[in-house]
DNA sequence: ACGATACTTAAGCAAATGCTTAACCAAAGT
DNA sequence: ACTTTGGTTAAGCATTTGCTTAAGTATCGT
């Protein structure tokens, strides 16, 4: 966990292209070499291999060289670490909307003779129940 | 969904920043003005804006003026576009294991004499129970 | 031994990225 | 009116990215 912050850079700079998305596509439905990850890409070998060394750096993608064929397949717990990141924020986004909805039913109760013009968002999810 | 493939290269890329994450991690505790938002950050005030420009083009952060000051808040929606490609390729990759230990468990079958040297993953998930 | 296959290395290049500073504009506060 | 605050616009610049082509180097099949 040394430098989470650039794990994360390397990971989500490797997602953010469409033929490196492709290939860990390709890759989640099994283990290949890189002359068969470079047939669907309409580019050059050399590309395909330095797309396929910005996956390794990411741990996305790790490879093992066996005669003259290199075999690639996915590391599935970068994979997760990714998805963890965007999970956790979300979440703690949806938790501050709860307490927003907190927020506007306090206020709603204080002044409680005028009509109610914000709802909280989960009724049931009050602060102090 | 007009283009997925190019709205998925402006969510990664724009989270494979660390101030940009930095900036969608104080967004997700709330929404907040540019200035505000660039406080914690060593740069100058374009910078932040130009980061601010890379998140809004992504569709992950929202912002609307109003008098001088120009409040952003987060799309939760986008949030979750992202969680969910890498959602699906990690379970995607998980079905295929299975289906690897399918095989081993068939091939184990075939050849029954022999020690089982590859025991499949999952050994109640079998191809045709 | 010899050619085909599967990469690998290196050099080069156009475009994109991530900053900077300087100058500008308009709403708020006094 | 004048200054401060909050942001915007523009230009410039070093670095990185995403390719290319050309020329290797091993290994495998015959």
């Amino acid at each position: 966990m040394l430098n989470q912050s650039l794990a994360l850079d390397l990971m989500f700079q490797a997602l953010a292209d469409p033929s490196r998305r492709a290939m860990v596509d390709r890759l989640c439905r099994g283990p290949t070499s890189v002359s068969e990850l470079a047939k669907p890409l309409a580019m050059s070998l050399p590309a395909v291999v330095q797309h396929l060394q910005v996956l390794e750096a990411s741990g996305l993608v790790r490879t093992e060289k066996l005669g003259r064929v290199r075999t690639c397949h996915i590391e599935p717990r970068a994979l997760c670490t990714a998805e963890q990141w965007v999970n956790e924020r979300r979440t703690s986004w949806e938790r501050n909307l709860d307490r927003l909805g907190d927020f506007l039913a306090e206020e709603a109760q204080q002044d409680s003779g005028k009509p109610d013009n914000n709802p909280p968002r989960k009724p049931g999810n009050r602060r102090k129940p």
